[in-house]
DNA sequence: TTGCCTACTTAGAATGGCGATA
DNA sequence: TATCGCCATTCTAAGTAGGCAA
């Protein structure tokens, strides 16, 4: 998008964590913010009169502006993200890369005839109708012995059983000898999510085992016997005792609180102020099993971890319509003190003990169903094959359903997943139609349409989340595009030599700070003036606006369109034009993998993924620079050396001397690409301070993309993915030949 | 339309194991 | 062999989104 780049860059500067600064700003907006919803509730219903027939003329006119997106793309063609060479220069020599991200793809990306034949396949293969179809096919024959033959040259399965086998009784685990392909096989249909389930049921939180009579608690100075029920809750708040939480207020008080509804009668009235106790034995005591814990020997390391397999082997597989699947947590969440994100009201709340008779179970009529311990009772035994889910028991904190779901490798996680980057495919067939739509709402007579549109347009363009709304008080105050208030936003005719500058300061999701200073078109700038006229700070921006009416207008746009597959689309296509840009075919490997993680970083700057800079970053960051001194070091040393032997064998002109100037040739060789080994190394550590890379990995770029540049450019797919993703992406790692397109 | 409930995905922090290095 | 630091893994909070009833 041409002038609609996005600063990046500022967006990361100590960003991360300004959630105490920002504080003091927000957290105002109440009951004038109910006034305010009445009266929209008024407005809304006009406005819903005055537009249904227009909703009907508005479809027509979509239909007709079909395939006319041209002038759009050609006025908002992408600015490329600047190549390498464009870059600040890093004190290593490597450069980062500049802070702008997202671009919209360039229009050869349509028209080049080698992709038009890519689309067709697509079509063919990977329509997203064929996740809702009857019965489908995946692979065509000839795929299907492609890969048959690949197999018989990699078995990686086979390797893995061997070794296993060779270490006897130790390795208890089984590996099935091929990896089950569901991807090659038929879908379900109707809901209906699996036919047979069976597992073992959850594994109940360890009882509580009180503290040794050593261990003593005092209050005001005095040592104090607690009860077990309130020792228990106690030793809670001992074991966070170094964490910053245990110096908010509102986790002291809300602990204090729940603590007190623990207490027997006589500690309730003896213990009335939380500054007067002392946990400090307590939490010594922690430490130091803890300490023990990692002292033990190598045996009852051992033996902890055979333990650990047992119960893994037990409990943490099911067996799902024929196949053994892993379950991603089948330990149910221990007791403990609530931590919430951000200024979150309810942190330091007592998490209670889940119990058997709070666990619903879910099987098959006709498993074997999980047992409850001895003497206990689950809630309910459910059968309900239209839910993915094992187990469920409601927590206490906000009254929410916790589930006990499969590992993301399992079929019925991947097929969701794959479902959802074609889906994001096919909105990349119809963007364009929808900007030009939503930039034609821009000017609508009618209020609700205008706002739907900027909105739109900013979930677009800024990858923001929808954002639902929240009930007030119960949790950290966070917002994302729908629930943005006027607060949230400053404009600014003129900004640093630009116009109609949008400066965004929010808490979104993690009450992770969004800032980003952003030049916008002048109409979606005089519309948010308009939109702001007449309101308070803690006013909705959007006030005709919410999740749920923004994603029934997208469903009208495209079948599956929801507001989050914006952000899958545009991160994964970000990932691919910038892998595009960034790979060149001349460098190796290492250097091929820093182009890949900086496609990454783009995606995850422009979903905003931050991280707390890791604690020892500094410290990590100067060893690595020690490492590369020395290496430089080592290499003008092999120089000089090489130098000398160069004269040597000038003089003598013998074999002897021939070989040793070859040999020191190749040191020269060897430590010049150490050294860029771990310059790449620190540029990459150095511009990931504060991003995190994974979660866009994970969760928003189509895996195909990374299989198939991965292929082009004869990357290991290790290098991309540890084994963990690699099991998660195995649909894709299979499927993807070098010339897929998202 | 609204509120509530449910099911699921996405998220960063905490934890723990393991390999590199002294 | 011990220590350290990194990274994979685990944990669980916090989102999105859809269905249903009033």
């Amino acid at each position: 998008m041409s002038g609609d780049q996005i600063d990046c860059g500022s967006r990361f500067n100590d960003s991360h964590k300004h959630k105490d600064k920002y504080k003091e700003k927000e957290h105002k907006h109440k009951d004038h913010k109910k006034d305010k919803e009445r009266e929209k509730s008024k407005h809304s219903n006009s406005d819903h009169k005055e537009s249904a027939d227009k909703k009907h003329r508005d479809k027509e006119k979509m239909k007709q502006k079909d395939g006319s997106a041209d002038k759009y793309k050609d006025k908002h063609k992408e600015k490329k993200m600047k190549p390498l060479d464009g870059k600040v220069k890093k004190e290593n020599g490597f450069a980062s890369p500049p802070p702008q991200v997202k671009s919209e793809p360039e229009d050869h990306f349509y028209q080049s005839p080698k992709l038009e034949k890519s689309l067709k396949r697509e079509r063919d293969d990977d329509n997203d109708s064929e996740f809702k179809a009857k019965r489908v096919k995946i692979e065509n024959d000839k795929k299907v012995k492609k890969r048959k033959l690949e197999e018989e040259d990699i078995k990686p399965n086979k390797t893995k059983n061997k070794r296993a086998a060779t270490d006897g009784k130790k390795k208890v685990k089984k590996e099935p000898e091929e990896k089950w392909k569901w991807w090659e096989e038929e879908r379900y249909t109707d809901g209906v999510k699996w036919k047979f389930l069976e597992h073992k049921g959850p594994v109940l939180a360890p009882p509580y085992e009180p503290l040794p009579s050593r261990v003593k608690f005092h209050y005001d100075g005095k040592h104090m016997k607690l009860s077990p029920e309130a020792e228990e809750v106690a030793t809670f708040f001992a074991k966070m005792l170094d964490h910053e939480y245990t110096t908010k207020d509102i986790f002291r008080k809300n602990f204090f609180k729940d603590w007190r509804k623990e207490m027997n009668a006589e500690e309730k009235t003896k213990l009335t102020d939380l500054k007067k106790c002392d946990f400090n034995e307590m939490s010594d005591y922690f430490k130091a099993q803890s300490e023990a814990r990692k002292n033990k020997s190598k045996d009852e390391k051992l033996k902890l971890k055979e333990e650990n397999e047992r119960l893994l082997q037990l409990y943490g597989f099911c067996i799902m319509d024929n196949h053994r699947e892993r379950i991603a947590n089948f330990r149910i969440e221990p007791p403990g003190l609530f931590r919430g994100r951000g200024d979150h009201p309810k942190m330091g709340m007592l998490k209670r003990r889940i119990r058997p008779k709070d666990i619903i179970v879910n099987c098959s009529k006709d498993s074997k169903h999980p047992e409850p311990p001895p003497g206990t009772k689950w809630k309910e035994v459910r059968h309900d094959n239209k839910v993915t889910w094992l187990v469920s028991w409601t927590e206490n904190i906000q009254g929410s359903i916790k589930y006990i779901m499969l590992n993301p490798s399992s079929r019925i996680k991947g097929e969701k997943d794959w479902q959802k980057y074609e889906t994001a495919r096919r909105l990349k067939k119809c963007v364009d139609r929808i900007r030009t739509q939503y930039r034609e709402d821009w000017k609508s007579k009618e209020m609700r349409i205008r706002q739907r549109a900027v909105a739109l347009y900013f979930i677009d363009k800024l990858a923001l989340r929808a954002g639902n709304e929240k009930e007030e008080g119960e949790t950290a105050d966070t917002v994302g595009c729908c629930s943005l208030r006027v607060e949230h936003t400053k404009l600014y005719p003129e900004n640093d030599g630009q116009e109609f500058v949008v400066e965004f300061d929010f808490l979104g999701k993690d009450s992770i700070r969004y800032y980003n200073k952003v030049p916008v078109e002048k109409r979606v700038f005089k519309n948010l003036q308009l939109f702001m006229e007449n309101k308070e700070p803690d006013d909705d921006l959007f006030d005709r606006l919410n999740t749920s009416v923004l994603n029934k207008h997208l469903q009208e746009l495209m079948d599956g369109l929801t507001a989050k597959v914006f952000r899958t689309y545009n991160a994964s296509i970000t990932l691919q034009q910038q892998l595009k840009q960034l790979t060149s075919a001349e460098e190796n490997v290492p250097a091929k993998v820093l182009s890949y993680n900086r496609a990454n970083r783009a995606v995850a700057i422009l979903c905003n993924h931050q991280r707390a800079p890791p604690k020892t970053f500094e410290k990590s960051m100067q060893n690595l620079q020690t490492k590369i001194d020395v290496k430089r070091g080592q290499l003008s040393d092999a120089k000089r050396e090489l130098k000398s032997s160069k004269a040597d064998a000038k003089v003598r002109r013998d074999e002897k001397s021939k070989k040793t100037v070859e040999t020191r040739k190749k040191a020269v060789e060897r430590i010049e690409e150490q050294l860029m080994k771990l310059e790449v190394q620190a540029t990459d550590r150095q511009e990931n301070k504060q991003i995190a890379l994974g979660t866009s990995k994970l969760n928003y770029l189509d895996p195909r993309i990374s299989v198939a540049w991965c292929k082009k450019w004869s990357i290991p797919v290790e290098k991309i993915y540890n084994k963990t993703q690699r099991e998660k992406f195995a649909w894709a790692i299979d499927m993807a030949d070098e010339d897929f397109e998202f």
